[in-house]
Formats: structure tokens, sequence, C-alpha cells
DNA sequence: AACACAGTTGACCAAGCAGTCAAGTTTGAT
DNA sequence: ATCAAACTTGACTGCTTGGTCAACTGTGTT
């Protein structure tokens, strides 16, 4: 496998890793980490298989690989929730962000998803760890503008697994949504901004 | 196989396909279909391989077998709105049962929910069939709910989607509510029904 | 041009897997 | 007690799959 402790990639390395990572997020998220095969993401990546394994140290490294820079952004849009800005502000632009994010990572959505549903045995440290930190935080953040009549009196932990809940949603059950409203062409996305805001607002308001 | 067509079938036959169904639905929910081995089934249901596959004619149809059990109750809370009741206690209603159903049967949940974030291949047809019609038969009754002044105007299907999201979420995702929260040996879903009810409450109100 | 090293792959394992089968044991009706 | 049908399983088969390897080709540096 290529060394990752020397730096410098070259132009060759960089193109198959990332074809590679790719494929492999196009697989993995569509059919879980046991369901997909390293043919398949081959294939994807339209590289033969000892070829993949030339850059990557095996399945797992490749999954573990495309976890890792997920979970880093998936941090992103609650850490940047402004403690002193206001509440209801901060609150929807969180949620605006997390709709971004699922509307235009469904694949990244769905890969974490799976781990999710299948007991988050290969994520569960950054669950118990860095997740949990952050959540904590921001969680007595909440509080705080609460106590502050900024919004209405909640759970915070409660309230954030509901804008988890309602955000990704559209992205991790999208299937679900796509053939329920099988005649509508529209993508489900749409209306779902403006709906999710919507009761957020009332939910929040004071 | 046991022919599921002349009907009576024996003590043991009884005994053994719940026993069966059980350890499937237990494996399946946990690891998803490609995931799970007929050895893992077999054993958890203090069964030989070979004596599983005497009562199922295979993994498929063990798996086709515990959906389309599932798949008739899923529907049941949904089918229970009363068109008419009361929209804000239906609605309701339907929430605490959508729920109960998560808390209660969360290996069930997951299954489902294994399905649908893997693009819904096996159950296709009963999205776009069973479900559609009647989801597109209780929006309209939302509408009407909603036009009569009776609860807030809002999306009826996003706000169906909505529920489906706030209530699974506590049994598909429970390995992220159980991380984060690591602190807290409280079950992760006391609070929610409290919590679920009051943002409900707010976001109907008319 | 030549050389070292990066990149590539066909052919191959070994393990894991769903499913078969022939030969056995148990059950329950008579 | 007998017997047919129900039930059970060790030993197998054939296929899939993650991973290896030796041999080959391409690249870029001097």
């Amino acid at each position: 496998m290529v060394r990752s402790d020397t730096k410098p990639l070259t132009r060759i390395q960089k193109q198959n890793i990332s074809a590679i990572l790719d494929a492999a997020l196009e697989v993995f998220s569509a059919h879980g980490f046991r369901g997909s095969t390293l043919d398949q993401i081959a294939n994807k990546a339209g590289l033969s298989k000892p070829n993949v394994l030339y850059y990557f140290n095996g399945k797992e490294a490749i999954h573990v690989a495309l976890l890792s820079d997920l979970l880093d952004t998936w941090l992103d849009p609650l850490r940047a929730l402004n403690p002193n800005g206001n509440a209801q502000d901060e609150l929807l632009a969180y949620i605006r962000r997390k709709l971004e994010l699922s509307r235009n990572f469904p694949r990244e959505s769905r890969l974490f998803a799976n781990e999710i549903v299948q007991g988050a045995p290969r994520i569960e440290n950054f669950l118990k760890g860095e997740l949990r930190i952050l959540v904590d935080e921001k969680a007595a953040v909440i509080v705080q503008w609460m106590d502050a009549g900024q919004i209405a009196k909640l759970d915070p932990y409660h309230l954030i697994f509901s804008i988890w809940a309602l955000t990704q949603h559209y992205s991790d059950f999208e299937a679900q949504i796509r053939f329920v409203r099988a005649d509508n062409i529209t993508d489900p996305h749409d209306g779902a901004q403006s709906f999710v805001e919507t009761i957020f607002n009332k939910i929040l308001a004071p």
C-alpha cells in the first residue's frame, strides 16, 4: 500500500485514491459494509482488484478512510453554533446547514446511517468521544438560551436529536419518500426546507 | 420445506418456525440481509443449518417471511387514523402509537430501516402500493382537517414524514443516542414521548 | 538511454458461505 | 409394538470473496 507517513503523493496516486474512495462511497452507502465487495468497488473505480489493494490495505481500510473523512466534516454544522448569537437564528441556521448537508451529500449521510442502524460498531469511539463532548457543550448553550427566555424550554438533547432525525430523514430514507410519492417528479428535498423551518419556528417560539 | 398450503402445523413446526423467525429478526436487524449468515441464525435458534433449511426454502425466504409479517402490522397505526375524530387527538394518538411501536419493536423497526437505507429493493412494491395508497388517503384527511381550521396548514406529506422521522429515530438510531448520552443510564425512549408530544402540540396548533 | 521505482494485473489461494443429500432419529397415530 | 411420516444432521458441494504474489508495464529523473 501507498505509505501515508512520507507525504508527497504522485499525480497517479491522488487520482486513483480519489477514484477508489468515490467508488467505495457509492457502493458502501448503497449496500452497507458487508454487502459491498471489493470487485464492485474496483469496477466502479475502473481499476483491477489487486490495484485497489495496492492503494489500500484492505476493504476495512477503505471504509475507515471514508468514515474518518466524513466524521470530521459531520461535526462542523453543530460546531458552528454560536453561543453569542441569537438563539432562533443560530438554531435555524444549524438546521439549514444540516439540511444542505443531507441534500448535497446523501451518500455520506447513508454511509453514516448504515453504521448507526447496525449498532455503530466501527464508530462507537467517535460517538462516545468527540461527538458527545460537542453535544454536551452545545446542549449547555441551548439551555442558557432557554433560561434567558429566548426560546421555549425543552429538553436540549431531544431537541438536537429531533433536528438530526428530521434533516437526515430526507437522505437516509429517501427511497421511502420517493416510492410513496411516486407521482411527484419533484425532488423530495423540495419543500423539506420550508417545512422543517416552519415547524422549528413553531417549536422554538418562546 | 414445510408446506404452507396444506395448513395444520405440528407442535414442533410451530415452535421451530417461531424460533427461526425470532433468531432471524435479531440477526437481520443487527447486520442487514447480506451481513447475516444462516449459521448465525441457526445458532441463535438452537438448530442446525440444514434443519433451518428444512423449514424455510432459503435465506431469502426467511427474510421475506419476516418482512411480510412486519409490513402488515406497520400500517396499522396510520390505518387507525379516524377521519371523523378530532384532528389534534387523532394525530397525537397516531404519534403515540408509532412511538410505542418503536419502543416495543426496535428490531422490527431496524429491519425496516436497513431495507430503506439501502434503497428498499425488496419492499419497493409495498411502498409504491399499499403504503402509498394509505398515505394518499390519510393526507387527504389531514388536508380536510387543515381546511376546517382544526390544525395549522402544513404540507400533509411532510407532516407524515416528520412523524415517521421523529418516532423511528429513537429505535433506528438508538446506538447514536445511547453513545452520545453514555452517562445517562436512562432508556433513550424515556422523555421521548413527552418531548415529541410537546413539539407536535406546537406544530399542529392552528 | 538507462535505471529505479511507481503502477498494474492474471492467476491463484483459503475462508466463508448458501444450499444439498443420504442416512439417521423421533414422534404420534393405530 | 409397529410403522409411516416428521424431523434432524454430518458431510459434502460449488460459488463468492478478500487478499496474495510474481511477473509485467509505465513514468520520470539523470
